[in-house]
RNA sequence: CGCGGGAUGGAGCAGUGGUAGCUCGUCGGGCUCAUAACCCGAAGGUCGUUGGUUCAAGUCCAGCUCCCGCAA
């Protein structure tokens, strides 16, 4: 009867899945290629293009340029909340983010049939927050991974569906790291996604009492305090390598530091900040617990160089040995 | 027209209108048990591009191209 109708349409729409999927940067990209090797997708969502300020150009987010090229619908709403109705009228069965950069609202939470899920760059509830891979890094964890979780209406809490963990070596940057997880948490999906759609899956609260937060990096994160030690600033510097990098200043000019490394030597008799001497690649600044040695630097307007290529440059001035990074 | 810095041998920089220089690197030679140390020597630049001012422009003026920091 009227049941059975209604059974044949489901089974139509089985087969006709509807996705909508949601992200932003590069990593968001990569899983988003990844679904689209297997499944179809009926819409992307995307931020809005951003004007950059410097030469006027405009900059499609990656997630858009891969939407592009598979000739997708585009949305990209200022706020999500803008075209609820709109995404309703597509009707998902299943809206996937990853690294969209905004909360939905609960009108679309509960729409879809299968849900919506997220794909987060972290061992959830460890780093719940906008930039979990940096914060990783410059945390000195030892270890992250890839969550897939169910949204709800706040932050990263949801109910997780699958988890995988990677491990976080001492030479990675946010950078490799970033490229390590992107396709794990493509993998990930892929593999989870089956159980999703035939409604197998598990669905594990989390322990909201141990979880932390990986907050969206801002310019104070940026700063190197060199009272911090060593392997802190190490760590700073690498999980800030190659976006949006840390930072220190000479002689109140911006310094950018994308690499160093530590060494044992103790300058008792210096400041923490001072520049102890010049190596062969760097420069060395005292730190508390010994020294670190700027490798790659760029000075605000140039290009990035090498700590001893800048201490050359600057022997026109005077020599280095002695001056304060602040 | 969002704010700002920059373009000089392979690298990083200096250079007040009058012979283009410094520290490195490179190549050759020397000294060392040895060296990333030291000594001697050499190569390598149409000073981003176009035009203008001038007896004379890396330097002053204007346009253009490219690179970068901040802010978004």
């Amino acid at each position: 009867m009227e049941e059975k109708e209604f059974n044949l349409e489901d089974l139509h729409v089985e087969k006709e899945l509807k996705i909508v999927y949601m992200g932003t940067p590069e990593f968001s990209a990569t899983v988003l290629k990844g679904l689209l090797e297997k499944y179809k997708v009926r819409a992307v969502i995307t931020q809005p293009d951003r004007v950059n300020g410097r030469g006027g150009k405009v900059t499609y987010s990656p997630v858009k340029q891969v939407a592009l090229e598979h000739t997708l619908l585009i949305l990209q709403p200022e706020k999500i909340r803008d075209i609820t109705e709109q995404i309703l009228e597509l009707e998902p069965d299943l809206i996937i983010t990853c690294a969209y950069g905004q909360i939905l609202p609960k009108g679309l939470l509960l729409a879809p049939r299968l849900g919506c899920i997220n794909v987060h760059a972290s061992l959830l509830p460890k780093l719940r927050g906008g930039a979990p891979i940096h914060r990783a890094i410059m945390n000195g964890y030892k270890k992250t991974g890839i969550t897939i979780m169910y949204m709800n209406e706040k932050m990263d809490e949801g109910d997780m569906i699958s988890q995988k963990e990677i491990e976080i070596t001492e030479t990675d940057t946010a950078e490799t790291l970033h490229d390590k997880l992107s396709v794990l948490g493509r993998d990930l999906l892929l593999e989870t996604l089956p159980s999703i759609l035939d409604g197998t899956n598990p669905r594990i609260p989390q322990n909201h009492e141990e979880a932390t937060y990986g907050y969206v990096i801002d310019r104070k994160d940026e700063h190197i305090n060199f009272n911090h030690s060593k392997k802190q600033i190490y760590d700073q510097v690498r999980g800030l390598n190659s976006f949006p990098g840390a930072y220190c200043k000479l002689d109140g000019d911006i310094i950018k530091v994308w690499e160093c490394y530590k060494t044992d030597q103790m300058y008792p008799q210096m400041f923490n900040g001072q520049i102890t001497k010049i190596y062969k690649d760097g420069i060395g600044v005292k730190v508390d617990n010994g020294e670190i040695v700027l490798k790659t630097i760029q000075p605000s307007g140039k290009k990035r160089m090498n700590g001893a290529d800048f201490a050359r440059g600057y022997e026109n001035k005077g020599t280095l040995i002695g001056k304060m990074f602040s």
